[in-house]
DNA sequence: AGCATAAACTGACTTAAGTCAAAAAATGAG
DNA sequence: CTCATTTTTTGACTTAAGTCAGTTTATGCT
């Protein structure tokens, strides 16, 4: 299904391996293994035997969990070439959050014993690993702060600015982006519920923020919108 | 002001380093130093350049930073012992958040450099921090979780609860918490302002849930806490 | 294509929590 | 101890965003 230079070649996008060997590389290429997972279909659920962590290759997933009113949220949208569950290789032994197929997705999945393994003989990974959860660490740090300062719009326009700057569309005279999630999704994503969402695209729409087309967000005045998400 | 001794005793209670042997120990004592900092003192401001990270010995210390209309978030309050300001060693070359002294404090600061090179040589300490990073990144995704689900009673009562298991008195009678940080404190860091934190924790005294006398808060019904903390 | 199911939208209503302003209580310096 | 400053509390008001219920639009099967 991938052939071995397919997988190290997937590896080497991941943040957290680009600065590694081809040797190591094809270590960690060697002991992961390809899945094929259909629109809709669970990854793992919270609490569920924590077997290893999963490199996204294609597709779109979604990790969310329940609150205690059964609620869902959604913690992160990951699209490839992106590591997920990678927290509990070191931090426990189930999986403490649940992740989703949103699209049809291909993913390697890296067993946890023989990953271990492989970086207590190479410490540079650690360094490396290290340096991606630092990282994510800011990212989330800064998700809270958004989410206990801003308003829903404010929100909104970051995630589409951001996802703008993703679609490498910014410079066109009408930058746009694609919306390969639900709409409820992306709702969860920030904080918010559907309808909320619904009214405030339609806000922006009105304001000749954005212009929506189906699944296309086209961005008609880029500058209001990253004013607002500035905000 | 401290002697090594007390420098390793004080290192070996931080959970990262928890698991290290005398010498290792030993050796992150020898290159960190002791600093004072009266209440009030900013130990750094975001964007400052990156000197290394600290160990909360003795006192509080809150991590913060402001929105764009100059809101300040509390998006951490620690007590001894703890490492804060960690992230950057691995990421980025400045201090991303603020840190004020809460309460007169004492800490040691073990400078980026010599960190690094010990760490290099000693593959087993990157494993431990891996574990620690990996635990606080749980955290700060229930911190996500909570702030866009929960209402300010059910993120206070949660606060609250905690507080009484760091406490120790869970199992007396009538459970207490003593408040070592100013209310404005508490109030940003679970998300909301002062006026409401106020509002809320009197709602929980006229439930009969709380007895709030000066800065101790004697808890009367510790299931009704329970039962707000995990809605 | 046509229909069933799911996703997205709209309107009417409610409410938690924010803002503004002012009083009361607590803290700390001299 | 006293007075000034800071912190906390209270009241009146506003509003963003949630709930509920119903409609419209989109999606994917057979």
């Amino acid at each position: 299904m991938l052939t071995d230079l397919q997988k190290v070649d997937s590896l080497r996008k991941l943040p957290i391996f680009s600065e590694l060997s081809n040797e190591q590389l094809m270590n960690i290429s060697e002991i992961s293994t390809v899945h094929k997972f259909p629109k809709g279909e669970t990854l793992f659920r919270t609490g569920d035997n924590y077997r290893g962590f999963f490199i996204l290759i294609d597709g779109v997933v979604k990790v969310y969990d329940f609150n205690k009113d059964g609620k869902e949220t959604v913690i992160h949208i990951f699209k490839p070439v992106n590591s997920f569950a990678d927290i509990p290789l070191f931090e426990g032994k189930d999986y403490p959050v649940c992740a989703d197929a949103v699209t049809d997705i291909l993913a390697l999945l890296v067993p946890k014993g023989s990953f271990i393994s492989l970086i207590k003989n190479d410490p540079e990974i650690s360094l490396k690993m290290l340096a991606g959860f630092a990282k994510r660490m800011k990212s989330l740090v800064k998700q809270i702060e958004d989410l206990s300062s801003k308003e829903v719009i404010n929100r909104l326009a970051k995630y589409i600015l951001l996802e703008v700057k993703k679609s490498g569309t910014e410079n066109l005279p009408e930058p746009f982006i694609k919306l390969e999630v639900p709409k409820s999704v992306i709702a969860s994503f920030i904080g918010t519920i559907t309808e909320t969402f619904s009214r405030t695209l339609k806000k922006m729409q009105t304001d000749q923020i954005i212009r929506v087309q189906g699944k296309k967000i086209f961005i008609s005045n880029l500058s209001a919108l990253k004013k607002l998400a500035s905000n």
